[in-house]
DNA sequence: ATATTTAGTTTATTTTATAAACTTATTTAT
DNA sequence: ATAAATAAGTTTATAAAATAAACTAAATAT
């Protein structure tokens, strides 16, 4: 039998987002933004949903006089991907 | 940048669907209900999805007395189902 | 001083997934 | 023979999700 797709993994744009942040320390909300092709309001709201399943860690703060966005993989998020892509490998085979 | 998935296939129930197809020559709708562990309303919708897209061939027949749907993945949707693997690929790593 | 850009958030809309209810025919039990 | 239960689905309604549009607030450029 198919295992269950982790549904918070299973979006296109929040695998997108655990996809680059699995392969580095942080990134910022812009950086984000544009490698995902996502508009900021969508990007927003689905860190929220990452960072609400402790799967990331949202730190804001100011660069100059500016907004910054900083976000991070936790060890959670690492582990829930991982699983996310061995029950996806059931799928898509190898 | 990461490409687009298919969202066709980028679905638990229809890729798992798929996933089923592409390793067998056909299958029975309510064989996929039960590997997929849907409800048959479900399996139903997403079948008509899939074949709407030439993804999958559905052919309705008799088992004795009783309603027989059996369904088959295309060429078309071995394609898609590829390119979709690739494409995730870029998202899972390797 | 006004307009534009930056960096977001909030709200609303659309789409999607899912389940519940229904249909029709067939067995099985009484 | 009749009623109840099962099989194999389909259709419709509901819930959840993704996405975009509208908005905010501050900073910079004109």
């Amino acid at each position: 039998m198919l295992k269950d797709l982790d549904p918070l993994l299973h979006s296109q744009l929040r695998l997108g987002i655990m996809s680059l942040l699995i392969s580095m320390d942080s990134a910022e909300f812009t950086y984000l933004k544009e490698k995902t092709n996502a508009t900021a309001g969508n990007i927003s709201v689905q860190l929220d949903k990452l960072a609400e399943a402790n799967y990331i860690e949202i730190k804001k703060s100011f660069r100059g006089k500016r907004p910054l966005t900083t976000c991070s993989i936790t060890k959670k998020g690492i582990k829930a991907f991982e699983e996310y892509v061995n029950a996806l490998k059931e799928y898509i085979g190898k």
